[in-house]
DNA sequence: CTGAAAGCGCTTACAG
DNA sequence: CTGAAAGCGCTTACAG
């Protein structure tokens, strides 16, 4: 119960060992390193004495950083929380300690953390955030080329930043959805999604036109509403919808809300505007946040194999050599009560 | 571009001064350390090689550490989403780093972590789970003591394992909560709750129990019914609910569940068993995670204020003398629409 | 197989 | 005000 940490000359000097045979115990290194009474010398001295190696230490004398970086939007978003919770999870798994900053959706926070980040030395850096394109996007791709120069690895969800990258699924489940919703019978769409500075919105947006597409149906430019991922984008947008219905304008049999939370909004608004979901127009979104499956009606979606991904993550974290790797996965369209064949005319 | 990160000898030689004055700019510990021309040129060279200190070695020259660990049971879980987030914030704000590490409700797990975290040698600890009783918590214990006694801080919310607590207002959430659906003119309830061996489900039964107490009504121990903190526990207690009434059994007119998510398997069992929420029965539920104001009906609950407990956490945390502290925080009765005056009979 | 020693990148008394 | 030097707790060639 001395005021300071127990270090491992303590335990060497417990163990009658010197501090390299002790640092060779403690390091599992090669199997046939140490004289096994000493090696249970020492490892008896450590337990009891409740030893527990220093990273600061560990990893100034070279050995690998035991932590990775993630950096998310904002863990309290769902989408976030899973993520990091896979991450976490599969972090674990190979005695990782995951620290988790939060960007809050703006480039210049993100710079300014990733930066931060680097001193503390991660193995590597996940980037989770959606990512931005263009101008945005500069700095931020240059702190990551710094931390990979610097011997760090990337490894970038769902855009190709630099690094190792994971496709999440973002155009593929798209377009799927866009083939379900198709063979359902609908012909006419409309979009309600984010920022178009995003990539996840991007890649949504064209995912579900492509698939439209390959079932002979357009998605025009002024069919696609960006806002932000927010239920009340969503539920502003079926005000609209509503409004130009009940002026008797022609309205999409289905919408695509590219986040749950728009489409729950969507939903919302909908109903509450007296429009019947799914008899009269249906409801579509992306992400199966908890809530999607327990709503009412309850929502067609897409659902990303997160916990697979955050495992993916960190073996690609855990690479410390070979070339660049990009990843995929497999996007689940899951459809429910939300969507249905659009009634005739 | 060299393979290496930049250290401060790069600057202090880019710059000219010694190694002592570079470290004395960058920290910028007291006004008026170093001549003004001499922290210009430091200044000018570690911006121009994007100089990052190295945490590791900082902390091993005896500054203090710049992370917080914190320890949560699953991240993935929506309270534990919103913890997460409003102390990485609160954290962010002081420069620091927060270090997460999931226990999955399993004392082992929690010991296990707490051990692997002192090895990151955190300024200090957050727990932020519920916190076991009895034995379970004895190991849990010993660990936070040890990291105590090696000079960390521990902030437990919501318990009093060591060091500072944050009474989160479990007990009082649930007392006033009690005040209210006795306000409402309910006399009779149920309450469908967790493991009793969560220091949280203890909290908010005892609460709930004194609140009824003071309105003059008793809740009987085979009131309450324990199980997990899932929407299942409370699809399943519904439906015991609905056969007992059906079976003509005198039935409470109003059941909280401990947890949202168990209010939401109970509307939603009970509203598939033909019961009407809150025509017939009313439902309360604890929490206020995100979904719970959009369901229908909208989940009568109470909210914490968790955002203000990730800020009084991170300011604990960054306490380095004193006395231990209890902050108490003001939970809050959202009465919404799956609660109302019970029906005559 | 084992130990003495150098070195990782910083901070901070201690001299000047 | 500034610099040379010791020291933080480890790991890892380098000798033995």
């Amino acid at each position: 119960m001395s005021r300071a940490a127990v270090r491992l000359v303590d335990v060497a000097e417990q163990a009658g060992v010197s501090l390299a045979t002790a640092s060779r115990v403690l390091n599992s290194s090669r199997p046939y390193g140490v004289r096994a009474d000493l090696r249970a010398r020492v490892l008896e001295a450590a337990e009891q004495l409740g030893y527990e190696p220093n990273h600061h230490a560990r990893a100034l004398a070279g050995s690998a950083s035991m932590t990775i970086g993630l950096v998310v939007h904002d863990v309290r978003d769902a989408y976030f929380a899973l993520v990091a919770g896979a991450v976490v999870s599969a972090a674990e798994e190979h005695g990782l300690f995951v620290t988790i900053v939060n960007t809050y959706r703006d480039p210049e926070q993100e710079t300014k953390y990733l930066r931060l980040l680097r001193a503390q030395r991660p193995r590597a850096i996940i980037v989770a955030g959606s990512g931005f394109r263009g101008e945005a996007a500069e700095p931020i791709l240059a702190e990551l080329k710094q931390f990979e120069a610097s011997g760090g690895v990337v490894v970038a969800l769902g855009t190709q930043h630099a690094g190792h990258s994971i496709d999440v699924g973002n155009h593929d489940g798209a377009r799927r959805l866009a083939h379900s919703l198709c063979d359902l019978g609908h012909r006419e769409f409309a979009v309600v999604t984010g920022s178009a500075a995003m990539n996840t919105v991007a890649d949504r947006v064209e995912g579900f036109r492509q698939g439209l597409s390959e079932r002979g149906v357009e998605l025009g430019e002024s069919a696609v509403h960006y806002g932000e991922p927010t239920r009340e984008t969503g539920r502003q947008a079926a005000e609209r919808f509503a409004a130009a219905r009940a002026a008797g304008a022609q309205v999409p049999t289905c919408v695509f809300g590219t986040f749950d939370l728009i489409a729950a909004g969507l939903v919302g608004g909908l109903t509450q505007a007296g429009i019947v979901v799914p008899d009269q127009v249906s409801v579509a979104g992306f992400g199966d946040v908890p809530p999607a499956a327990d709503m009412t009606p309850a929502l067609t979606t897409v659902r990303l194999p997160l916990e697979d991904i955050g495992r993916r993550a960190v073996e690609l974290a855990l690479l410390t050599e070979g070339d660049r790797q990009l990843v995929t996965v497999e996007p689940e369209v899951l459809l429910r009560q939300s969507t249905a064949a659009p009634r005739e005319r």
